[in-house]
DNA sequence: TTTAATTTTTAGACAACTCTAAAAATATGT
DNA sequence: ACATATTTTTAGAGTTGTCTAAAAATTAAA
């Protein structure tokens, strides 16, 4: 019993989301991270759920079985492994990655992956930041905190993004922020909760909706 | 108006019975190869005529137009430098690559097939000796002949393959051939068309089953 | 608590691709 | 040339995944 390129969608959208939300998976949420209609998102939880990826009960919203988190985890493997390709072998920058490896995600061959993870020598993030799930679908917590809730006079060192569109890698680039980046909080604005940085020698200010799009970890 | 997965299958198998035969291309002979039936092969004959890509006349077969050609060549080309990445990088075997390379042909992404050429150094031929078309479709022809055309006493090295299945390339494997293996004409058996060959310092025969799907270049 | 707004599901339909069965066209053999 | 065999196309239908419109269930508001 094999799973669609659209079934994988699916869950790995589910999974996404029950991360933020932590509560049971509502259709409405689906949808609008698939970009299709509530109905079809229906239709489609009841596939997963005869096939055993989720539990599914009626107007209660789904969650991930341990079959399909598995699943969901391995796509989101593959997503990140090829990310690590595109940008340490093929020159990509971390903006240009995400639709490829969208594509390149559902290629099935766990030779390919287990090989693809050797040649890469087993990395453990994305070019986001982001944790590579292993083989047995285990993910590493890191210890990192939104940059919005960081402390003046605190030094911390970017470890990855939340919102890895374009537009805002961009932006991060055009300042010359990226993983590894280390800024010291110099000042809190109370209004508007912007926050003044120095970052490689330059002071910096950035508002709520950048510093809420920025993982960090504080530096001892 | 983009091309579906399916279709591109389709112009690849015309494109490559065209190869062979050089006539119009037939429904059936497309069906044997997409392992569909006829009936379906019509279906799509008609959507990849409206589209452009092939001309179509009821019962008469089809060809490809230069659009169809260009199409067929570029997912021709995906194909074999996949083949390449996936032996020359991640450890596969010869036998291995066709059906990951059929996956990976449909990724869509010139930038991902222009980087990973220059990352493979511009390859011109794919593991089983197969040509690589450049970005522009053209295919440098090699001028290769069949093992079965040989003559006794003169001496070939093997330059590709005609049938890249698993079982015949497990077979040349076995016996230590691959691309670049010399091998001298000994005697070839008028009754069965066998030929020995001295090959590595040892003599071998092969049945003309074998010496029919083994390119080769005559050395001076 | 009754009404209104929102969310979710059902009903019916469509596009892409496939199939079986049967009809039409072409090719082959005597 | 005529009958037969083969190839190809049509007709009708199934699957997957999508949609719109309308009904049902849930949630929020008065
Ligand atoms: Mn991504
Ligand atoms: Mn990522
Ligand atoms: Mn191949
Ligand atoms: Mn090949």
């Amino acid at each position: 019993m094999s799973v669609t390129l659209t079934e994988e969608n699916y869950l790995k959208a589910i999974y996404h989301i029950s991360q933020m939300t932590k509560t049971d998976v509502s259709t409405n949420a689906i949808a609008e991270k698939i970009d299709a209609k509530a109905s079809s998102v229906t239709d489609m939880l009841k596939k997963l759920s005869d096939k055993g990826f989720i539990t599914y009960i009626k107007y209660k919203g789904v969650n991930l079985t341990e079959k399909g988190r598995l699943t969901a985890v391995d796509i989101i493997r593959k997503h990140r492994l090829w990310e690590v390709f595109l940008v340490d072998k093929l020159n990509f920058s971390w903006d240009e990655v995400h639709d490829v490896a969208e594509q390149l995600e559902h290629i099935k061959s766990p030779k390919l992956i287990k090989e693809l993870d050797a040649f890469l020598d087993f990395p453990t993030h994305d070019p986001h930041g982001d944790p590579i799930p292993d083989k047995d679908g285990q993910i590493k917590r890191t210890d990192k905190i939104i940059l919005s809730k960081a402390e003046v006079g605190g030094t911390y060192k970017c470890v990855g993004v939340q919102d890895s569109s374009t537009d805002f890698l961009k932006y991060l680039d055009k300042h010359q922020i990226q993983i590894g980046t280390e800024l010291t909080v110099k000042d809190i604005e109370d209004f508007d909760h912007s926050m003044t940085f120095t970052i490689h020698q330059h002071n910096m200010t950035m508002s709520k909706a950048i510093t809420n799009n920025i993982y960090v970890k504080k530096l001892q």
